[in-house]
DNA sequence: TCTAGAATATGAAGATTTTAATTGTTGAAG
DNA sequence: CTTCAACAATTAAAATCTTCATATTCTAGA
């Protein structure tokens, strides 16, 4: 997933950039006008972060220019006016959705992923992880080239964890991840034991190690070793 | 569902609190800060929707006094200003979200509804259409007071329609409500009829009328008659 | 090191959800 | 007024998810 994000504001710039790597996302920056121009020319983008409020050009004018170059380009606006003019504007014009400044960068990142499930741009795209690998375009995986047949559960379970590779993940965050609305917090989450012990058992099954650590009171760890 | 909306600009005003009446909430008005502080002390709000930014006083003190006077009221600051430093503020002294002007209705609806959920304010509330009530604190439903047993998907698929009665919901819409992410459009919806069939019949089974009408080619429509 | 209690694992039964096949219904076109 | 095809309902079976009872493992503290 290949992000390019267009801010002048070079401090938040660098935060926004780093803070999607953190993210698994691949990123490149661009601060002006014309770095943001030459660089859509000539690479493709899955998603593009566009400030429109840029000191050497409209950034409604890189907005045109990304939906005649690759029309399947997520574009995510950015925008500290105040004026729903611009939100309108940019909606039109092909935009995916919008934010304004101040965020949160937990909002970006949601933002970003409701745009990837919108737009299904997982169609290009794998999550891989040493012989284990994801395809979200048709919600499946395989182990060392081999399919595993996932319950819709065990494949969100794989994503999640894959996804937060060396992260301890606690029972409750898994929950709310999986099941949100539909569990009551603070019950038992005794479901989650038989999960994990189903998936561990299809992912051995194919010959992947077990990387689905259990961190004693702490949760699961999804690593090597 | 009782909610006050604190705001200077009345056309604002007027606008979210139609909009909101409309989504079936009960909403008062308060345009100045002492309409707004009389208000809070006399009456019980579910939640408040504060503008921090009145002419005549600080929203920020209007948060401590609902704090302070009836603790388990949610809150959610409206402003106009850029500055991420009133957001924290605001979040520190205990409001339970934030959204920034201008924004879309759909939004400050979504919010609230988050909101509502988080907090669990749905203990003291009860959705009613004749003789279904529906519990959302303990997601139970009565028909004439007899009790419904009714499955997780059940429950939401009748407070879905519940919320949205009079209204003709479309297979894709239940679908993308009920499923989410989990499922991927454009497929069949079979398991709709199932799930529809299902409930109808325990509804039937304890006397209720079928208010879950057909509308052939379009969907179904929860109403009398 | 040993032990008790908490945390996690496992397997099977029970409940729910989804699929699939069949039958019934609707409304537009002839 | 028919016919036909799309839409919807119904039912049973299969798959999945959750619960429950039991077993195992872990860790802090003796």
């Amino acid at each position: 997933m290949k992000i390019l994000i267009v801010e002048d504001e070079i401090e938040l710039l660098e935060t926004i950039t780093s803070y999607l790597k953190n993210e698994d996302f691949m990123c490149e920056k661009a601060s002006t006008f014309f770095d943001a121009e030459d660089k859509l020319i000539s690479f493709k983008y899955d998603i593009v972060i566009l400030d429109i409020t840029l000191p050497d050009g409209s950034g409604i004018d890189l907005l045109k220019t990304i939906k005649k170059h690759s029309p399947n380009t997520g574009v995510l606006i950015v925008s500290a006016k105040n004026s729903l003019d611009d939100k309108l504007t940019g909606l039109d014009l092909g935009a995916d959705d919008y934010i304004t400044k101040p965020f949160h960068l937990a909002e970006l990142n949601s933002r970003i992923n409701s745009l990837i499930r919108r737009r299904k741009f997982a169609g290009d795209d794998t999550i891989e992880f040493n012989e284990i690998t994801v395809f979200p375009s048709s919600k499946t995986a395989t182990v060392n080239g081999k399919p595993v047949e996932l319950t819709k559960k065990e494949y969100n379970l794989l994503v999640y964890f894959i996804t937060n590779k060396n992260k301890v993940l606690t029972k409750e965050s898994i929950a709310e991840h999986l099941w949100g609305d539909d569990i009551e917090m603070a019950d038992s989450y005794d479901f989650i034991y038989t999960h994990m012990g189903n998936l561990r058992k299809k992912l051995k099954k194919l010959g992947a190690p077990n990387y689905l650590q259990t961190m004693y009171g702490l949760g699961y760890k999804f690593a090597d070793k």
